[in-house]
RNA sequence: GGUCCGUUCGUCUAGGGGUUAGGACACCAGAUUUUCAUUCUGGUAACACGGGUUCGAUUCCCGUACGGACUACCA
């Protein structure tokens, strides 16, 4: 079997869209598996297209998942560039090849000669108008000039494109890794134009030569390449590069979460949940997209997500490390259909993946939050909040953002909590837990307990009544971790001060 | 419209001529947690439809329906 060489060849157009980084996943599991060659190649003939930044984008995304790139942009390698727009004499030269071989031709037709003749078929009642064998016969190119005139237009400097000659009839067969045999009629694949009139090649050539020259050994792609993919093959042909045609596998697409068709930024943005792996802005609108990153998706969670998107091991393990996935993958068992992306899935997942850190990993993420807000705290203390708070988080940013409380008094309480349990009976007794706290010299779990057991068989009142009412002073939330940790952790002082600053600010309903 | 591709619980999917059609997410209920979350237990829930082939089809074949992709000098 030929060494393993896969390709992820993203267009530089814009932010890199989640379904490509599953992509560019599978084919970086496959080539690290097989222990072959990951190559990324930026496919930029598009001028007009061309956004500011994009490249760089990509590559930052690519980083920031840890797909890691062997070959090609950014890394160099033995086929660079690996830039298309830096090949343009690479495509000239094999365009040229099959001027020469008649496989492909001149052809001189201006935008509305093509919107007329299209029209005009239309209006003859044909479903699909095409520039093909029986069209090409009647437009200007060099199949139906003359030779002098056809000479003569390009030395004038006169605009033209190069077109593939697709032979009239004839079966084109394809065998995909994921689908089975594909086949095609030639007749219903046009003369597509293969070098543009501004010099550069379409995607089609592009590709073909790019992945001969770079022995790509499969091409894992989208699903929306399926249709032209026969026209590839009809292009390796021509060059007589049969034999050493990639394998294809055209993966099934993402599908929006609810109703139907492709998943697309406005349907993130819809349902609130990122499309791009990292936040971008975009040059031309400002608009600014959060990522997957931003929003505190780790990226090993991320990845685990994507792969299951499409794919499966056949077993009933659902978590998978980049390394297992690597032992796991195979083509074989990526799906036909399309999947439906659904974002509880992927905070599941994230959530599984930061239960699994330690305690002190977790840590860090709330140091993090806290140095954004400027409020310093000990490593210990973090560690302590992280401990009490890892099972009921699914994002780093929730240390914080649900643990505030352990960093400054509750501007506001819990309403339902209040109505429910805030009573006279329960400020008597908090009031007299203050008093008991303050006696203290220090405050941890076990002596918070034992003072609250020792106030409340003094008043004769369960401790259960009040604990809700106890917790709504301290956090100014109805639910949370422990409370006897919550008070060891806030210590002694912050106790005393928030029962009497709740007392203050809380009414009690007159029974 | 045409070409190509697809169709198992709400979602991701396993399976495959004879199964109680399995798992996970989500959802619901109970237990535990004197709260919330976690955890545990249980539950609701699927083979698009119609013809074949067959003793038997969700599984194989053909249609239909539905969905999607493609249909540019975009990738």
């Amino acid at each position: 079997m030929r060494e393993v060489r896969v390709r992820f060849a993203p267009s530089p157009t814009g932010a890199l869209h989640i379904g490509g980084v599953r992509t560019a996943l599978y084919n970086y599991l496959l080539a690290r598996q097989q222990k072959g060659t990951m190559i990324l190649r930026i496919e930029d003939t598009d001028q007009t297209r061309y956004v500011p930044g994009a490249e760089q984008y990509i590559l930052d995304s690519l980083k920031w998942v840890g797909i890691t790139i062997d070959e090609g942009v950014g890394v160099g390698g033995p086929h660079a560039p690996y830039r298309q727009s830096e090949r343009q004499s690479i495509y000239k030269q094999y365009a040229q090849q099959l001027i020469d071989s008649g496989q492909g031709y001149y052809a001189f037709d201006t935008a509305e000669e093509l919107e007329q003749m299209r029209e005009k078929l239309k209006a003859g009642g044909v479903d699909t108008p095409q520039y093909n064998s029986i069209t090409r016969t009647q437009m200007r190119n060099s199949l139906t000039l003359p030779a002098e005139e056809v000479k003569r237009l390009i030395d004038s400097g006169a605009p033209y494109v190069i077109r593939l000659k697709v032979p009239r009839k004839e079966e084109v067969r394809l065998n995909d890794l994921i689908r089975g045999w594909v086949s095609v009629h030639s007749s219903q694949i046009d003369d597509k134009v293969l070098m543009k009139s501004d010099g550069m090649p379409t995607y089609h050539l592009a590709n073909v030569v790019d992945d001969y020259l770079m022995k790509i050994s499969h091409v894992i792609r989208g699903e929306e390449w399926l249709p032209s993919a026969p026209l590839h093959v009809l292009l390796y042909r021509a060059f007589g590069w049969e034999n050493d045609m990639p394998q294809f596998a055209h993966l099934p697409l993402l599908l929006k979460p609810d109703g139907n068709g492709k998943l697309s930024k406005r349907d993130a943005d819809q349902l609130g949940f990122p499309i791009f792996p990292l936040t971008w802005k975009d040059p031309h609108t400002q608009e600014v997209a959060k990522g997957y990153r931003e929003a505190g998706y780790l990226p090993e969670a991320l990845l685990n997500f994507l792969a299951f998107l499409g794919w499966n091991p056949g077993t009933t393990q659902e978590l998978f490390s980049v390394e297992e996935l690597t032992q796991a993958f195979s083509i074989e068992r990526i799906g036909k259909a399309g999947a439906k992306f659904d974002i509880h899935k992927a905070q599941w997942f994230n959530q599984q993946y930061l239960r699994a850190k330690s305690d002190e990993e977790l840590a860090e993420f709330l140091l993090q939050s806290l140095q954004k807000e400027n409020i310093s705290c000990s490593k210990e203390k973090a560690v302590k909040i992280a401990a009490v708070m890892k099972e009921r988080v699914t994002f780093p940013q929730d240390f914080w953002e649900q643990g505030k409380y352990f960093f400054h008094a509750p501007a506001e309480y819990d309403q339902g909590v209040v109505a429910k349990k805030w009573n006279e009976e329960a400020v008597k007794v908090l009031l007299a837990f203050k008093d008991e706290v303050s006696t203290l010299s220090t405050v941890d779990a076990a002596t918070a307990k034992a003072s609250l057991e020792k106030v409340t068989a003094a008043l004769n009142i369960g401790t259960g009544k009040i604990l809700q009412a106890l917790r709504v002073s301290l956090t100014g939330a109805g639910g949370g971790p422990d409370l006897m940790m919550i008070m060891e952790i806030i210590g002694k002082q912050e106790i005393v001060q928030r029962i009497e600053g709740a007392v203050k600010t809380l009414k009690v309903k007159v029974a």
